[in-house]
RNA sequence: GUGUCGUUAGCUUAGUGGUAAAGCAAAAGAUUGUGGAUCUUUUUAGACGGGUUCGAUUCUCGUACGACACCCCA
Protein backbone atom coordinates (compact mmCIF):
# COMPACT_ATOMS: atom_id res chain seq x y z
CA UNK A 1 0.00 0.00 0.00
CA UNK A 2 1.42 3.25 -1.07
CA UNK A 3 2.37 5.38 1.99
CA UNK A 4 -0.23 8.24 2.76
CA UNK A 5 0.80 11.87 1.32
CA UNK A 6 0.05 13.86 4.38
CA UNK A 7 -1.50 17.23 3.89
CA UNK A 8 -3.56 19.93 5.60
CA UNK A 9 -7.39 20.83 5.46
CA UNK A 10 -7.87 23.75 2.67
CA UNK A 11 -7.50 27.22 3.61
CA UNK A 12 -5.36 25.99 6.81
CA UNK A 13 -1.49 26.89 7.38
CA UNK A 14 1.26 25.40 9.40
CA UNK A 15 4.18 28.19 10.69
CA UNK A 16 7.54 27.44 10.75
CA UNK A 17 10.02 28.89 13.37
CA UNK A 18 10.95 31.80 10.76
CA UNK A 19 7.10 32.52 10.25
CA UNK A 20 6.42 32.06 14.41
CA UNK A 21 8.74 34.67 15.41
CA UNK A 22 7.63 36.60 12.42
CA UNK A 23 3.60 36.55 13.38
CA UNK A 24 5.04 36.85 17.43
CA UNK A 25 6.19 40.00 16.37
CA UNK A 26 2.80 41.10 15.21
CA UNK A 27 1.06 39.67 18.12
CA UNK A 28 3.71 41.35 20.64
CA UNK A 29 3.41 44.62 19.34
CA UNK A 30 -0.38 45.00 19.05
CA UNK A 31 -0.61 42.92 22.74
CA UNK A 32 1.52 45.82 24.06
CA UNK A 33 -0.64 48.76 22.88
CA UNK A 34 -3.55 46.88 23.81
CA UNK A 35 -2.11 46.76 27.58
CA UNK A 36 -0.90 50.05 27.69
CA UNK A 37 -4.37 51.41 26.69
CA UNK A 38 -5.88 49.66 29.48
CA UNK A 39 -7.59 46.23 28.02
CA UNK A 40 -7.43 43.35 29.48
CA UNK A 41 -7.26 39.59 28.01
CA UNK A 42 -10.14 37.00 27.63
CA UNK A 43 -10.02 33.88 25.93
CA UNK A 44 -13.17 31.41 24.87
CA UNK A 45 -13.40 28.53 23.60
CA UNK A 46 -12.76 27.74 19.98
CA UNK A 47 -16.38 26.35 19.74
CA UNK A 48 -19.32 27.78 20.71
CA UNK A 49 -23.03 26.00 20.59
CA UNK A 50 -24.27 26.58 17.18
CA UNK A 51 -27.47 28.35 18.68
CA UNK A 52 -25.09 31.31 19.94
CA UNK A 53 -23.90 31.28 16.47
CA UNK A 54 -26.13 31.11 13.93
CA UNK A 55 -28.39 34.09 12.42
CA UNK A 56 -25.88 36.40 14.12
CA UNK A 57 -24.10 37.06 10.79
CA UNK A 58 -26.61 36.77 8.15
CA UNK A 59 -27.68 33.96 5.54
CA UNK A 60 -24.38 33.82 4.21
CA UNK A 61 -22.91 33.93 7.70
CA UNK A 62 -24.73 31.02 8.36
CA UNK A 63 -23.22 29.24 5.43
CA UNK A 64 -19.90 30.35 6.39
CA UNK A 65 -19.83 28.97 9.48
CA UNK A 66 -17.66 25.60 10.50
CA UNK A 67 -20.19 23.04 12.37
CA UNK A 68 -18.49 20.26 14.29
CA UNK A 69 -20.55 17.04 14.03
CA UNK A 70 -22.12 15.64 17.52
CA UNK A 71 -20.05 12.56 19.21
CA UNK A 72 -21.21 8.94 19.27
CA UNK A 73 -24.12 7.76 17.22
CA UNK A 74 -25.09 10.91 16.22
CA UNK A 75 -27.91 9.42 13.97
CA UNK A 76 -30.03 7.54 16.27
CA UNK A 77 -32.33 10.28 16.55
CA UNK A 78 -33.15 11.16 13.54
CA UNK A 79 -35.50 10.06 11.76
CA UNK A 80 -35.67 8.24 8.83
CA UNK A 81 -37.83 10.22 6.76
CA UNK A 82 -35.91 13.59 7.14
CA UNK A 83 -32.78 12.14 6.25
CA UNK A 84 -34.31 10.43 2.70
CA UNK A 85 -35.50 14.30 2.27
CA UNK A 86 -32.06 15.29 1.79
CA UNK A 87 -32.89 18.57 3.53
CA UNK A 88 -29.06 19.38 4.84
CA UNK A 89 -30.41 22.22 6.97
CA UNK A 90 -33.23 20.68 9.21
CA UNK A 91 -30.37 17.33 9.31
CA UNK A 92 -27.83 19.44 10.48
CA UNK A 93 -29.34 21.13 13.17
CA UNK A 94 -29.98 17.29 14.72
CA UNK A 95 -26.79 16.13 14.17
CA UNK A 96 -24.42 19.12 14.48
CA UNK A 97 -25.19 21.15 18.14
CA UNK A 98 -21.59 23.13 18.18
CA UNK A 99 -19.66 25.19 15.78
CA UNK A 100 -15.99 26.82 15.30
CA UNK A 101 -16.11 30.27 15.90
CA UNK A 102 -16.85 33.02 13.30
CA UNK A 103 -15.39 35.79 15.03
CA UNK A 104 -14.28 37.15 18.54
CA UNK A 105 -16.78 39.82 18.70
CA UNK A 106 -20.49 37.52 18.49
CA UNK A 107 -18.43 34.96 21.98
CA UNK A 108 -17.25 38.39 23.36
CA UNK A 109 -20.88 39.40 23.59
CA UNK A 110 -21.92 36.13 25.05
CA UNK A 111 -18.97 36.25 27.23
CA UNK A 112 -20.73 39.41 28.41
CA UNK A 113 -23.50 38.50 29.30
CA UNK A 114 -22.87 35.29 30.62
CA UNK A 115 -20.43 37.00 33.18
CA UNK A 116 -22.10 40.50 33.84
CA UNK A 117 -22.13 39.91 37.12
CA UNK A 118 -18.14 40.18 37.84
CA UNK A 119 -17.73 42.20 34.62
CA UNK A 120 -16.80 45.94 35.88
CA UNK A 121 -18.65 47.94 33.25
CA UNK A 122 -17.32 49.58 30.96
CA UNK A 123 -15.50 46.93 30.06
CA UNK A 124 -12.33 46.61 27.88
CA UNK A 125 -10.97 43.36 26.54
CA UNK A 126 -8.51 42.27 24.07
CA UNK A 127 -8.65 38.59 22.31
CA UNK A 128 -6.10 37.15 20.38
CA UNK A 129 -6.93 33.67 18.70
CA UNK A 130 -7.95 32.04 15.44
CA UNK A 131 -11.37 32.43 14.18
CA UNK A 132 -12.62 29.71 11.63
CA UNK A 133 -14.48 30.39 8.33
CA UNK A 134 -15.57 27.89 5.62
CA UNK A 135 -15.12 30.60 2.63
CA UNK A 136 -12.86 29.89 -0.65
CA UNK A 137 -9.35 31.27 -0.21
CA UNK A 138 -7.93 33.30 -1.64
CA UNK A 139 -4.95 36.54 -1.50
CA UNK A 140 -5.24 37.36 2.53
CA UNK A 141 -8.42 34.88 2.91
CA UNK A 142 -8.08 31.63 5.08
CA UNK A 143 -9.92 29.47 6.41
CA UNK A 144 -8.31 29.57 9.74
CA UNK A 145 -7.07 32.81 10.60
CA UNK A 146 -6.01 35.09 14.02
CA UNK A 147 -8.33 38.16 15.02
CA UNK A 148 -6.16 40.35 17.46
CA UNK A 149 -9.69 42.50 18.64
CA UNK A 150 -10.27 45.12 21.35
CA UNK A 151 -13.71 45.94 22.37
CA UNK A 152 -15.03 48.50 24.97
CA UNK A 153 -18.57 47.69 25.83
CA UNK A 154 -20.84 49.14 28.00
CA UNK A 155 -20.02 52.95 27.35
CA UNK A 156 -21.66 55.05 24.46
CA UNK A 157 -19.04 57.53 24.45
CA UNK A 158 -16.87 58.23 21.63
CA UNK A 159 -13.93 59.00 23.57
CA UNK A 160 -14.03 55.06 23.06
CA UNK A 161 -13.94 55.63 19.40
CA UNK A 162 -11.35 58.30 19.17
CA UNK A 163 -9.51 55.95 22.00
CA UNK A 164 -9.52 53.09 19.18
CA UNK A 165 -7.68 55.39 16.67
CA UNK A 166 -5.21 56.19 18.46
CA UNK A 167 -4.60 52.46 19.42
CA UNK A 168 -4.61 52.07 15.37
CA UNK A 169 -2.32 54.75 15.03
CA UNK A 170 0.35 53.37 17.79
CA UNK A 171 0.10 50.28 16.21
CA UNK A 172 1.00 51.04 12.74
CA UNK A 173 3.82 53.45 14.02
CA UNK A 174 5.31 50.77 15.54
CA UNK A 175 5.12 48.28 13.07
CA UNK A 176 6.09 51.20 10.84
CA UNK A 177 3.72 50.69 8.00
CA UNK A 178 1.59 53.55 6.67
CA UNK A 179 -2.16 53.51 6.65
CA UNK A 180 -4.87 56.09 6.09
CA UNK A 181 -7.97 55.50 8.28
CA UNK A 182 -11.05 55.51 6.50
CA UNK A 183 -14.24 56.33 8.61
CA UNK A 184 -18.05 56.56 8.21
CA UNK A 185 -20.68 56.36 10.29
CA UNK A 186 -24.13 53.73 9.90
CA UNK A 187 -26.70 56.93 10.94
CA UNK A 188 -25.16 58.84 8.33
CA UNK A 189 -25.89 56.25 5.72
CA UNK A 190 -29.30 56.04 7.22
CA UNK A 191 -30.04 59.25 7.12
CA UNK A 192 -28.78 59.25 3.23
CA UNK A 193 -31.60 56.68 2.89
CA UNK A 194 -33.43 58.85 4.63
CA UNK A 195 -33.58 61.46 2.69
CA UNK A 196 -33.63 59.73 -0.95
CA UNK A 197 -36.81 57.80 -0.01
CA UNK A 198 -35.50 54.56 0.42
CA UNK A 199 -35.09 53.91 3.88
CA UNK A 200 -36.16 50.07 4.13
CA UNK A 201 -33.44 49.69 1.28
CA UNK A 202 -30.44 50.43 3.92
CA UNK A 203 -28.52 47.45 2.84
CA UNK A 204 -28.95 46.94 -0.70
CA UNK A 205 -27.56 50.76 -0.38
CA UNK A 206 -24.36 49.99 1.03
CA UNK A 207 -23.70 46.67 0.08
CA UNK A 208 -23.60 49.02 -3.55
CA UNK A 209 -21.81 51.87 -3.16
CA UNK A 210 -19.37 50.19 -0.89
CA UNK A 211 -17.80 49.22 -4.53
CA UNK A 212 -17.78 52.56 -5.98
CA UNK A 213 -13.99 52.24 -5.97
CA UNK A 214 -13.81 49.07 -7.37
CA UNK A 215 -16.35 49.30 -9.88
CA UNK A 216 -17.12 52.56 -10.77
CA UNK A 217 -20.00 54.75 -10.61
CA UNK A 218 -21.31 53.82 -13.32
CA UNK A 219 -21.75 50.48 -12.29
CA UNK A 220 -22.63 50.99 -9.17
CA UNK A 221 -25.73 52.86 -10.40
CA UNK A 222 -26.98 49.67 -12.44
CA UNK A 223 -26.29 47.94 -9.07
CA UNK A 224 -28.70 49.95 -7.03
CA UNK A 225 -31.13 49.55 -9.89
CA UNK A 226 -30.65 46.08 -10.50
CA UNK A 227 -31.51 45.90 -6.10
CA UNK A 228 -34.20 47.73 -6.98
CA UNK A 229 -33.95 51.74 -6.41
CA UNK A 230 -36.36 54.18 -8.14
CA UNK A 231 -34.27 55.98 -10.77
CA UNK A 232 -35.18 58.79 -8.68
CA UNK A 233 -33.68 57.94 -6.06
CA UNK A 234 -30.53 56.99 -7.76
CA UNK A 235 -30.40 60.55 -8.99
CA UNK A 236 -30.66 62.08 -5.60
CA UNK A 237 -28.21 60.14 -4.27
CA UNK A 238 -25.53 61.22 -7.04
CA UNK A 239 -24.76 64.46 -5.36
CA UNK A 240 -23.26 62.46 -2.14
CA UNK A 241 -21.86 60.35 -3.82
CA UNK A 242 -19.65 63.35 -5.80
CA UNK A 243 -18.63 64.84 -2.89
CA UNK A 244 -15.57 66.56 -2.54
CA UNK A 245 -13.32 68.38 -0.36
CA UNK A 246 -11.72 67.74 3.28
CA UNK A 247 -13.44 66.25 6.03
CA UNK A 248 -15.38 69.15 7.87
CA UNK A 249 -16.04 70.24 4.11
CA UNK A 250 -17.77 67.41 3.15
CA UNK A 251 -19.76 67.19 7.05
CA UNK A 252 -20.80 71.16 6.53
CA UNK A 253 -21.90 69.87 2.84
CA UNK A 254 -23.97 67.06 4.05
CA UNK A 255 -25.30 68.63 7.02
CA UNK A 256 -28.04 70.81 4.58
CA UNK A 257 -28.38 67.87 2.88
CA UNK A 258 -29.28 65.79 5.63
CA UNK A 259 -31.03 68.40 7.29
CA UNK A 260 -34.52 66.79 7.06
CA UNK A 261 -33.16 63.17 8.73
CA UNK A 262 -32.88 63.23 12.29
CA UNK A 263 -30.55 59.72 12.94
CA UNK A 264 -28.32 61.46 9.37
CA UNK A 265 -27.90 64.44 11.67
CA UNK A 266 -26.84 62.58 14.35
CA UNK A 267 -24.40 60.52 12.20
CA UNK A 268 -22.72 63.70 11.70
CA UNK A 269 -22.45 65.02 14.83
CA UNK A 270 -21.10 61.70 16.44
CA UNK A 271 -18.27 61.86 13.52
CA UNK A 272 -17.36 65.38 13.83
CA UNK A 273 -16.98 65.00 17.87
CA UNK A 274 -14.56 62.01 16.93
CA UNK A 275 -12.91 64.10 14.08
CA UNK A 276 -12.45 67.19 17.30
CA UNK A 277 -11.19 64.60 19.58
CA UNK A 278 -8.49 62.97 17.76
CA UNK A 279 -7.38 66.43 16.66
CA UNK A 280 -7.37 66.63 20.09
CA UNK A 281 -4.98 63.95 20.95
CA UNK A 282 -2.68 64.62 18.23
CA UNK A 283 -3.43 61.63 15.91
CA UNK A 284 -1.04 61.57 13.55
CA UNK A 285 -2.65 59.46 11.22
CA UNK A 286 -4.56 60.57 8.26
CA UNK A 287 -8.28 60.61 8.84
CA UNK A 288 -10.77 60.30 5.96
CA UNK A 289 -14.80 60.07 5.83
CA UNK A 290 -15.43 58.03 2.99
CA UNK A 291 -19.32 57.52 2.60
CA UNK A 292 -18.86 54.66 0.25
CA UNK A 293 -17.53 52.81 3.42
CA UNK A 294 -20.28 50.25 4.26
CA UNK A 295 -19.08 46.96 3.77
CA UNK A 296 -18.58 45.08 7.63
CA UNK A 297 -21.45 43.40 9.90
CA UNK A 298 -24.80 44.92 9.46
CA UNK A 299 -24.92 45.23 13.24
CA UNK A 300 -22.75 48.20 13.41
CA UNK A 301 -24.52 50.94 14.16
CA UNK A 302 -22.62 53.94 15.01
CA UNK A 303 -18.80 54.54 13.72
CA UNK A 304 -17.16 52.60 10.79
CA UNK A 305 -13.52 52.46 10.69
CA UNK A 306 -11.82 50.29 8.25
CA UNK A 307 -7.83 51.05 7.43
CA UNK A 308 -6.17 50.58 4.39
CA UNK A 309 -2.01 49.92 4.22
CA UNK A 310 -1.08 53.29 1.73
CA UNK A 311 2.11 51.59 0.09
CA UNK A 312 0.68 48.07 -0.52
CA UNK A 313 -1.53 46.45 -2.47
CA UNK A 314 -4.04 44.91 -0.04
CA UNK A 315 -7.61 44.83 1.43
CA UNK A 316 -8.29 46.24 4.84
CA UNK A 317 -5.84 45.49 7.24
CA UNK A 318 -8.16 46.27 10.10
CA UNK A 319 -11.75 47.24 10.78
CA UNK A 320 -14.26 48.46 13.34
CA UNK A 321 -17.48 49.63 14.34
CA UNK A 322 -19.69 50.38 16.82
CA UNK A 323 -22.95 48.21 17.66
CA UNK A 324 -25.67 48.74 20.09
CA UNK A 325 -27.11 46.09 22.01
CA UNK A 326 -25.23 43.45 20.90
CA UNK A 327 -26.34 41.83 23.76
CA UNK A 328 -29.82 42.24 23.50
CA UNK A 329 -29.98 39.17 21.82
CA UNK A 330 -28.33 37.00 24.51
CA UNK A 331 -30.87 38.72 27.28
CA UNK A 332 -28.79 41.89 28.05
CA UNK A 333 -30.53 44.45 26.50
CA UNK A 334 -29.10 48.42 26.33
CA UNK A 335 -25.75 47.71 25.94
CA UNK A 336 -23.51 49.81 23.38
CA UNK A 337 -20.00 48.45 22.54
CA UNK A 338 -17.27 49.41 20.05
CA UNK A 339 -14.14 47.69 18.67
CA UNK A 340 -11.81 47.32 16.39
CA UNK A 341 -10.26 44.28 15.04
CA UNK A 342 -6.62 43.62 13.51
CA UNK A 343 -5.94 41.02 11.02
CA UNK A 344 -2.41 39.42 11.94
CA UNK A 345 -2.22 37.76 8.49
CA UNK A 346 -2.47 40.52 6.28
CA UNK A 347 -0.42 42.27 8.45
CA UNK A 348 1.77 39.67 7.73
CA UNK A 349 1.62 39.53 4.65
CA UNK A 350 2.05 43.88 4.11
CA UNK A 351 5.44 43.72 6.26
CA UNK A 352 6.70 40.55 4.16
CA UNK A 353 5.89 43.05 0.76
CA UNK A 354 7.08 46.31 2.28
CA UNK A 355 10.26 44.16 3.86
CA UNK A 356 9.48 45.57 7.07
CA UNK A 357 10.46 43.04 9.74
CA UNK A 358 12.82 44.11 11.97
CA UNK A 359 16.14 41.35 11.36
CA UNK A 360 16.67 40.75 14.95
CA UNK A 361 13.06 38.70 15.33
CA UNK A 362 14.51 35.28 14.90
CA UNK A 363 17.35 35.30 17.71
CA UNK A 364 16.75 31.69 19.53
CA UNK A 365 19.81 30.33 20.76
CA UNK A 366 22.74 32.93 21.71
CA UNK A 367 25.35 30.58 22.57
CA UNK A 368 26.05 27.03 21.30
CA UNK A 369 28.64 24.51 23.49
CA UNK A 370 30.60 21.84 21.32
CA UNK A 371 30.13 18.76 22.05
CA UNK A 372 33.91 16.99 22.30
CA UNK A 373 32.94 13.63 23.96
CA UNK A 374 30.89 12.47 26.76
CA UNK A 375 33.72 13.72 29.57
CA UNK A 376 33.73 17.32 28.13
CA UNK A 377 30.16 17.44 27.67
CA UNK A 378 29.84 16.30 31.51
CA UNK A 379 31.83 19.47 32.36
CA UNK A 380 29.74 21.81 30.08
CA UNK A 381 26.28 20.81 31.87
CA UNK A 382 27.17 23.17 35.26
CA UNK A 383 28.68 26.10 32.76
CA UNK A 384 24.90 25.52 30.65
CA UNK A 385 23.11 26.03 33.94
CA UNK A 386 25.59 29.02 35.26
CA UNK A 387 25.03 30.96 31.74
CA UNK A 388 21.26 30.53 31.46
CA UNK A 389 20.63 31.68 35.17
CA UNK A 390 21.56 34.90 33.28
CA UNK A 391 19.13 34.83 31.24
CA UNK A 392 21.33 33.59 28.65
CA UNK A 393 19.50 31.13 25.69
CA UNK A 394 22.14 27.98 26.11
CA UNK A 395 22.03 24.57 24.52
CA UNK A 396 24.73 22.14 24.39
CA UNK A 397 24.85 20.22 20.53
CA UNK A 398 23.63 16.40 22.26
CA UNK A 399 26.54 14.68 20.42
CA UNK A 400 29.89 14.33 19.69
CA UNK A 401 29.57 15.00 16.27
CA UNK A 402 32.03 15.90 14.01
CA UNK A 403 33.20 19.69 14.88
CA UNK A 404 32.52 20.43 11.06
CA UNK A 405 28.44 19.26 11.60
CA UNK A 406 28.29 21.05 14.76
CA UNK A 407 29.56 24.88 13.72
CA UNK A 408 27.43 24.45 10.54
CA UNK A 409 24.62 23.44 13.06
CA UNK A 410 25.35 26.84 14.53
CA UNK A 411 25.70 28.18 11.09
CA UNK A 412 22.25 27.31 9.95
CA UNK A 413 20.62 28.08 13.57
CA UNK A 414 21.95 31.54 13.41
CA UNK A 415 23.72 31.39 16.72
CA UNK A 416 25.69 34.41 17.52
CA UNK A 417 28.38 32.76 19.39
CA UNK A 418 29.84 29.35 20.26
CA UNK A 419 32.26 27.67 22.96
CA UNK A 420 34.57 25.56 22.79
CA UNK A 421 35.34 23.42 25.67
CA UNK A 422 38.19 20.43 25.41
CA UNK A 423 41.28 19.45 27.57
CA UNK A 424 42.95 22.41 27.56
CA UNK A 425 40.06 24.13 28.57
CA UNK A 426 38.61 21.74 31.73
CA UNK A 427 42.42 22.12 32.97
CA UNK A 428 42.71 25.96 32.32
CA UNK A 429 38.65 26.76 33.29
CA UNK A 430 39.60 29.47 30.74
CA UNK A 431 37.21 28.86 27.60
CA UNK A 432 37.53 29.55 24.22
CA UNK A 433 34.51 31.72 22.53
CA UNK A 434 34.06 31.91 19.11
CA UNK A 435 32.11 35.20 17.74
CA UNK A 436 30.59 33.12 14.54
CA UNK A 437 29.61 36.51 12.84
CA UNK A 438 33.68 38.07 12.84
CA UNK A 439 35.15 34.62 13.15
CA UNK A 440 36.92 36.13 16.17
CA UNK A 441 38.02 34.06 19.15
CA UNK A 442 38.68 34.94 22.58
CA UNK A 443 40.09 32.81 25.47
CA UNK A 444 37.55 33.95 28.50
CA UNK A 445 36.20 32.53 31.65
CA UNK A 446 32.62 31.97 31.93
CA UNK A 447 31.25 35.27 33.06
CA UNK A 448 33.38 37.12 31.02
CA UNK A 449 31.45 34.84 28.21
CA UNK A 450 28.15 35.84 29.46
CA UNK A 451 29.36 39.39 29.72
CA UNK A 452 30.81 39.28 25.58
CA UNK A 453 27.49 37.41 24.44
CA UNK A 454 25.25 39.91 26.52
CA UNK A 455 27.27 42.85 25.44
CA UNK A 456 26.59 41.98 21.53
C1' G B 1 -21.65 28.94 -3.82
C1' U B 2 -19.66 30.55 -9.25
C1' G B 3 -15.60 31.11 -12.72
C1' U B 4 -10.36 30.94 -14.74
C1' C B 5 -5.61 28.73 -14.50
C1' G B 6 -2.67 25.15 -12.32
C1' U B 7 -0.56 20.34 -9.59
C1' U B 8 6.45 16.52 -12.11
C1' A B 9 12.06 14.87 -6.18
C1' G B 10 12.05 18.19 0.37
C1' C B 11 11.87 23.16 -2.74
C1' U B 12 12.00 25.75 -7.75
C1' U B 13 11.40 24.47 -12.64
C1' A B 14 12.34 21.70 -17.78
C1' G B 15 10.64 18.09 -21.15
C1' U B 16 8.11 13.82 -23.68
C1' G B 17 2.13 9.21 -26.36
C1' G B 18 7.36 4.46 -25.42
C1' U B 19 14.20 4.74 -20.38
C1' A B 20 11.86 11.57 -16.73
C1' A B 21 16.15 16.29 -16.83
C1' A B 22 18.40 20.17 -14.09
C1' G B 23 19.40 23.73 -10.13
C1' C B 24 18.91 24.27 -4.99
C1' A B 25 18.27 21.41 -0.44
C1' A B 26 19.56 17.04 2.42
C1' A B 27 23.25 12.97 3.70
C1' A B 28 28.41 11.11 3.29
C1' G B 29 33.41 12.18 1.98
C1' A B 30 37.86 15.32 0.43
C1' U B 31 39.16 17.94 6.12
C1' U B 32 39.88 13.19 13.61
C1' G B 33 39.62 21.09 17.62
C1' U B 34 36.74 25.21 13.88
C1' G B 35 30.99 27.04 10.05
C1' G B 36 29.87 29.95 5.38
C1' A B 37 33.51 28.49 -0.45
C1' U B 38 34.83 24.44 -3.87
C1' C B 39 34.89 19.40 -5.65
C1' U B 40 33.17 14.08 -5.53
C1' U B 41 29.37 10.56 -4.39
C1' U B 42 24.45 9.39 -2.79
C1' U B 43 19.07 9.98 -1.67
C1' U B 44 14.11 11.27 -3.37
C1' A B 45 9.24 12.59 -8.28
C1' G B 46 4.46 13.33 -12.69
C1' A B 47 -2.01 14.67 -6.54
C1' C B 48 -5.89 10.75 -6.64
C1' G B 49 -9.53 7.81 -9.50
C1' G B 50 -11.73 6.52 -14.19
C1' G B 51 -11.56 6.67 -19.84
C1' U B 52 -9.05 6.50 -24.86
C1' U B 53 -4.51 3.59 -26.28
C1' C B 54 -0.43 -2.10 -27.61
C1' G B 55 1.51 1.59 -24.24
C1' A B 56 -0.58 7.79 -20.65
C1' U B 57 3.49 11.71 -16.65
C1' U B 58 1.85 13.62 -21.59
C1' C B 59 -4.77 13.32 -24.51
C1' U B 60 -9.69 13.21 -21.89
C1' C B 61 -13.32 13.19 -17.74
C1' G B 62 -14.15 13.36 -12.48
C1' U B 63 -12.39 14.30 -7.42
C1' A B 64 -8.94 16.56 -4.05
C1' C B 65 -5.66 20.42 -3.33
C1' G B 66 -3.48 25.34 -4.71
C1' A B 67 -3.41 30.39 -6.91
C1' C B 68 -6.44 34.35 -8.66
C1' A B 69 -11.22 36.78 -9.42
C1' C B 70 -16.70 37.07 -8.20
C1' C B 71 -20.22 36.70 -3.95
C1' C B 72 -19.02 37.98 0.84
C1' C B 73 -15.32 39.36 4.13
C1' A B 74 -10.03 39.96 8.20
Amino acid sequence: MAVQKPSIPKGTRDFSPVEMAKRNYIFDTIRSVFKRYGYLPIETPAMENLSTLLGKYGEEGDKLLFKVLNSGDFLKDVNKDLLDSADSNKVTTLISEKGLRYDLTVPFARYVVQHRNEIVFPFKRYQIQPVWRADRPQKGRYREFYQCDADVIGSDSLFNEAELLLMIDDVYTQLGINVLIKLNNRKILAGIAEVIGESDRLVDITVAIDKLDKIGLENVNKELEERGLSLDAIARLQPILHLKGNNREKINSLKSILSSSTIGTKGLEEIETVLDLADQSELKTELELDLTLARGLNYYTGAIIEVKALDAQMGSICGGGRYDDLTGIFGLPGVSGVGVSFGAERIYDVLTELNLFPVDTLTGTEVLFVNFGQKEALYCLKLLTTIRKEGVSAELYPESAKMKKQMSYADDKKIPFVILVGDEEMNTGILTLKNMKSGEQFKLTIAECIEKIKGN
